[in-house]
DNA sequence: ATATCGATTATCT
DNA sequence: GATAATCGATATG
């Protein structure tokens, strides 16, 4: 299984002041840490970029409301909505104040406190074949992570003093594969889907998506 | 492996 | 009143 990352540095806050596409991009291969006992950290391996007020499919896009007030404030911060009436769903503020930006968290690798997220999720560990039920899809890897709304909604996630917070060891990811962003059925062709390729932690059709007049071809690309 | 469907509620039209 | 950045179960090839 994955080493535990031994030392785990915060991000800064001007890693996140930049587009939505260039943060997913980078994300990649960072970590996610929840302090407590015992501390969880898993590897972020696939995320999405939405791109504010301009992107059809961004919850930015029809401007500020309560709901989405995080979005439009300074980078480096949670929003977390809740979805069909049973999940929710973890994203970092990007751009900056005024400039709504966010990238969603889509799957992680688990490196440590794999029981206790097992436990959040309900579900029993009995082999390797059951980890990707604890992190692979963004609601999932909420209910691992006990990440809500009322808990976590615009939590500071560059303070290592958050009960949640993301950071960095020494891993470099290799290949990185670039896909449309699953879901969603407004700007549904933009290739906005980030992920490390070939990592089993994924989640989602395994296959490409990518759409033409044929239908699906193999067009996920390296980036 | 892929397709379809029901659950369940905050948010917006 | 309709919709939704999902999940888990079921059916079928």
């Amino acid at each position: 299984m994955p080493d535990p990352p031994s030392d785990i540095r915060p991000l800064p806050r001007t890693f996140f002041a930049r587009t939505p596409r260039r943060v997913a991009r980078e994300l990649l291969g960072k970590i996610l840490v929840r302090e407590g006992v015992p501390r969880l950290t898993a590897r972020i391996v696939e995320v999405e970029a939405y791109l504010g007020d301009k992107d059809p499919a961004a919850h930015a896009y029809s401007g500020k409301t309560p709901r989405n007030a995080v979005l439009f404030g300074p980078p480096g911060h949670a929003y977390i909505y809740f979805i069909y009436g049973n999940h929710y769903c973890l994203n970092v503020s990007c751009e900056r104040e005024g400039l709504a930006g966010g990238v969603l968290f889509r799957a992680l690798e688990p490196l440590t406190g794999l029981e206790a997220m097992a436990n959040s999720r309900g579900i029993e560990l009995r082999s390797p074949k059951d980890y990707p039920k604890l992190t692979s899809g963004p609601g999932r890897l909420c209910e691992a992570f006990g990440i809500s709304r009322a808990r976590d909604n615009g939590c500071d996630l560059t303070s290592p003093s958050s009960s949640l917070w993301i950071g960095k060891d020494e891993f470099r990811s290799r290949g990185i594969a670039l896909t449309p962003r699953i879901g969603i059925t407004k700007a549904a062709a933009l290739p906005l889907r980030y992920f490390l390729s070939r990592n089993p932690f994924v989640s989602g059709p395994k296959s490409p998506l990518f759409l033409n007049r044929r239908g699906r071809t193999a067009l996920s690309r390296r980036v």
